[in-house]
RNA sequence: CGCGGAGUGGAGCAGCUCGGUAGCUCGUCGGGCUCAUAACCCGAAGGUCAUAGGUUCAAAUCCUGUCUCCGCAA
């Protein structure tokens, strides 16, 4: 089938490799401009943009797709092309209707979670910091609405207790990769069906930002757990120590220990064990302090002067 | 040229301000103790101190360039 990709970031990738191994004819791609980031304001292409020019696919990076010299070239563009489907995953831009009704088929997005629930841009990352025990990936019909669209395939998929956002990430950007071949099967095969979302069911996770870092250690351990886990690896949860920041990408809880010192202590500084604000405890597994690498909880501590009894701030 | 930190035996760090013996916590190997152990004791191996120059009688340490990694900010 011919077909246009829409996508950005690390999570298209997987969607968009499996549709070129597949040997669906990927037309062109739209991915979202080149942008200064990391050390020294490095112009950096969308992980997207790079697969799509080592497979020779012709790449556009509209500013908007709403207004401007940039849309009116994309419109000519996916008019010329005239796609049956155009694949929507994580591209981070809203597509007028112009857009949605330009293939002749349909306009299809992945959507990492198992709508209605979570719908926006941080549905992966949500789910974890709410402890869900289950996630998932669905399709679905593009519509005006952010992630209103008609549902066409779901798959579920449990999430692991220590599982952080990231390794969650990684899984679920597979399984959406499968499911989009599935959906495109089924459109081939004129099995497809549509279900309404229930808009009462439904909830939004918007983009995590940075001054959710703070580790808040007067909270249960399970919620202190679920926000690490959560914010993990981006943008990652933080604890201070000794005024110092120390960024903690996982972590796990100490089952049956339970301590009356005070939320934030330190009671074993040999497995990085801290006090939440119910009683029970969390062991760091892995961290991060300024200007140093990400290591192992027992690596850190191995040069890192860290007493039992020290507390982090709350 | 956005701001800043860092590269030291296999791992994580100290030493650098005030140049002159390579240090700490672990790991590895050998031995000992113990009913036993991730415990304890004794011993050993392992480092051109990122790299290229410079200053000096002498540089991990001071100066300059280069490479790599990381934090902030975006």
């Amino acid at each position: 089938m011919n077909i246009v990709f829409m996508g950005t970031p690390d999570f298209a990738v997987p969607c968009l490799k499996a549709l070129i191994d597949s040997g669906e004819n990927v037309q062109a791609v739209f991915t979202q401009p080149d942008k200064p980031k990391g050390r020294g304001y490095k112009l950096t292409p969308p992980p997207v943009k790079v697969l799509a020019l080592e497979n020779n696919i012709p790449v556009y990076q509209p500013v908007s797709l709403k207004s401007g010299d940039d849309a009116e070239i994309s419109m000519k563009v996916l008019n010329e092309l005239a796609p049956d489907l155009i694949i929507v995953v994580a591209y981070g831009k809203i597509l007028p209707k112009v857009v949605l009704d330009a293939p002749k088929l349909y306009c299809i997005n992945v959507h990492a979670s198992l709508l209605p629930k979570y719908r926006g841009a941080g549905p992966i990352q949500w789910s974890v910091l709410n402890g869900e025990k289950e996630t998932g990936i669905t399709t679905m019909l593009m519509a005006e609405g952010i992630d209103t669209g008609d549902m066409l395939l779901k798959v579920s998929t449990e999430i692991g207790e220590d599982e952080t956002a990231s390794e969650l990430h990684d899984r679920l950007s597979e399984l959406g990769a499968k499911l989009l071949l599935d959906t495109i099967q089924a459109v081939k095969d004129n099995t497809l069906t549509q279900q309404r979302q229930d808009d009462a069911l439904s909830s939004h996770a918007p983009m995590l930002t940075k001054d959710m870092c703070p580790i808040d250690f007067t909270k249960p351990a399970i919620k202190v757990h679920n926000h690490i886990c959560g914010l993990s690896a981006f943008p990652c949860a933080t604890a201070m120590l000794n005024g110092k920041k120390l960024k903690v990408f996982k972590s796990t809880i100490a089952k049956d220990l339970t301590s009356t010192e005070q939320a934030g202590t330190i009671i074993d500084n040999k497995k990085f064990t801290v006090v939440c604000g119910d009683g029970k405890c969390i062991s760091f597994v892995e961290v991060q302090s300024e200007g140093g690498k990400r290591l192992k909880a027992a690596d850190y501590l191995r040069g890192n002067k860290v007493e039992t009894g020290m507390k982090f701030d709350v």
